[in-house]
RNA sequence: GGCGUCUUGGCCGAGUGGCUAGGCAGAGGUCUGCAAAACCUUUUACAGCGGUUCGAAUCCGCUAGACGCCU
């Protein structure tokens, strides 16, 4: 339904419309060279970073500076607040309707990436779920944290066997998904899997920036320090009677809570963040390796280079018409 | 110099004759509305040499190193 403005009619116009897609793990490069492609090709940019929608985190979250933000018009930046609930359907939803406007003006438009699966709700999209009411999850969590997972993997082995035979039985948060859509439409949460193939109205290009390992986690240290120049410890604190608001369960921000309770000293909290860090770009890179269609680019590699991909692409997709 | 205690994988740490300790770190991976989340898998050992024994990380001896006490 989220998809209806996708019709015969308009397929010829849309698919002269492109994405430019930007992935790598956390302190690669991506923001920097997402402002010299819009710039380049005279456009604006799409975040799909789950953490730089909060308006109340710039530091920890590394989000382009104000200068940045000015310079290029950048949307889903600081559009939420960390006491909104967010989805990954949501974004899709309002993501892909502003992709479509500004595509009404812009040949291209530029996606940066951090996290895979915004991204893929961009490029290939979620199934549509039914919406169901937000207290089924917060049952389905009092009951996880009084009885156990595993009379809600039972409930799940009943309700969803299709689903319950190939889940992460140890993975609460999965069960919990498929249990409230369950309860929520008293349908199984498989049967809303792999529907119609969603069409999308663009083409992808898909660039990655890489670099060796010594080196992400490099430049993943030197940029937790800088953070911490920049003020990451105070406005953590200034967070701290947020903590337990989801935007916050943050690589920077759950470190420093620790500290501010007096469990961890601020120095050990900062070496778990580079390491909470670490464990992320690795996350990051799993994901987006597996991708065949990405272009990937080790991070030094001169930005003409990537341009000059971008436009040989782009001039394919042209004469396959 | 003498006496004693100790030496387990990158780190911590259990194990006193046969049965994978475990944890952390690292590495690899999963992923359809909490995703910077959540979850899964996993390599490298018993300081060295020799002996006893069917069998030694575990018992004995020597060597090396660490720590403690004594002269």
């Amino acid at each position: 339904m989220m998809l209806n403005f996708v019709t015969n009619v308009d397929f010829h116009y849309t698919m002269d419309k492109f994405i430019i897609s930007i992935v790598g793990p956390t302190g690669i490069g991506k923001t920097n060279l997402s402002l010299k492609l819009a710039s380049h090709f005279q456009t604006e940019i799409i975040s799909a970073d789950s953490r730089q929608f909060y308006k109340e985190i710039p530091i920890g979250t590394a989000a382009p500076s104000a200068e940045e933000l000015q310079s290029i018009p950048h949307h889903f930046i600081h559009h939420k607040s960390i006491t909104e609930s967010y989805s990954v359907g949501q974004y899709e939803k309002e993501a892909l309707e502003r992709i479509k406007m500004l595509h009404k003006t812009h040949r291209i438009v530029i996606l940066i990436g951090g996290s895979g699966l915004y991204v893929n709700s961009i490029l290939k999209g979620l199934d549509t779920f039914p919406k169901v009411a937000a207290n089924i999850r917060e049952e389905l969590n009092l009951e996880l944290k009084i009885h156990g997972i595993e009379i809600l993997q039972k409930e799940l082995k009943i309700a969803d066997p299709e689903t319950y035979a190939q889940i992460d039985l140890n993975n609460s948060q999965r069960i919990i998904r498929a249990l409230e859509i369950c309860r929520g439409s008293r349908q199984p949460y498989s049967q809303y899997l792999n529907k119609e193939k969603k069409s999308r109205v663009f083409n992808v290009i898909s660039i990655g920036l890489e670099a060796e390992r010594s080196v992400i986690y490099q430049r993943i240290h030197q940029r937790v320090d800088k953070m911490i120049e920049r003020g990451l410890i105070e406005e953590a604190k200034s967070l701290y009677n947020y903590r337990d608001l989801n935007a916050l369960n943050t690589v920077g921000y759950k470190e420093l809570f620790k500290s501010v309770e007096g469990t961890w000293s601020i120095d050990k909290a900062i070496e778990e963040i580079k390491k909470n860090s670490r464990r992320y770009a690795k996350r990051q890179l799993t994901w987006f390796k597996k991708d065949s269609n990405t272009k990937w680019y080790d991070y030094q590699t001169p930005q003409k280079t990537v341009i000059n991909y971008i436009e040989s692409k782009l001039a394919s997709f042209s004469t396959k018409d």
